[in-house]
DNA sequence: TATTAATCTATTAAACCGATAGGGTAGTAG
DNA sequence: CTACTACCCTATCGGTTTAATAGATTAATA
């Protein structure tokens, strides 16, 4: 299951990317329009800025807006920041992969066969979807 | 991220389609096979047993068994019982439908339209694997 | 009837999630 | 310079879920 935070981010990102021109949204406004918690999604949008998808300008009219177009932001990325692994299973992943304590051949696992299988599909879907396909 | 509810019921579906016959195995055989928690993998059996996957015979000689031909065994099926939804949403589910709090316009949603590309392919993936496609 | 193994009930420790609070810091307008 | 605004950081906390454990019971077989 998804986690909210990152439901909440890629909403964020939707919600930028939509904007007309690329000035800056405060937090604020994209809480309320999203109903997401306020502080919650402070968090988020910071990650993001650290992650270099996002820019933030402090002060009077600041906020954050997108650095990148929405185009060239691959959701692959985005997922992997907000959430982790794209694989169900640490040793079917193949950026955060670990070896399960309890498989003495990894090989023969019929279960980490399986979930590879649906990792591979799930990253083309990502790798092959940007923020511009799934925001217009 | 999957269970190890999932992982460890998927390895002792795997584990009994595997034997020569189907003479019944003991949960304490499998559950030293695979390093698994006995009294958790107990559980998780009964689980398989009442949804229709296994039989189990008491006493001497006693253990569970495939009731169905591996090749038989849908692996969308176990999974949705073990595991839950395979979307990634509630609101992307066919199964376990649930409307999101926060949209307003489900419609318009980014990250549903996202997931429920992803969904389509995980059960397209799962469907169209049997047991026997994963253990042999 | 004794033995064996599945079944049921219950409890628990740990981990994670989502949310919240409060204050600190820095940029901007006037 | 000053006030305001909005980002940034730290800490906490209740709730839920996960994974495992323990003990007692039931049923089948030799």
């Amino acid at each position: 299951m998804l986690s909210k935070k990152t439901k909440y981010g890629i909403k964020a990102l939707t919600f930028l990317a939509r904007q007309k021109d690329n000035t800056p949204v405060q937090i604020a406004e994209i809480a309320k329009a999203e109903h997401i918690s306020l502080k919650f999604l402070e968090s988020i949008l910071l990650l993001l800025r650290h992650s270099g998808f996002l820019g933030a300008k402090k002060g009077k009219g600041g906020g954050y807006y997108l650095i990148k177009e929405p185009k060239d932001i691959n959701m692959a990325k985005v997922y992997r920041i907000l959430e982790g692994p794209i694989a169900l299973l640490p040793c079917a992943s193949h950026n955060f992969y670990e070896k399960c304590d309890d498989c003495t051949d990894e090989s023969l696992c019929a279960v980490r066969k399986l979930m590879m299988e649906v990792r591979d599909n799930t990253l083309m879907i990502l790798e092959n979807n940007s923020l511009a396909d799934i925001a217009f």
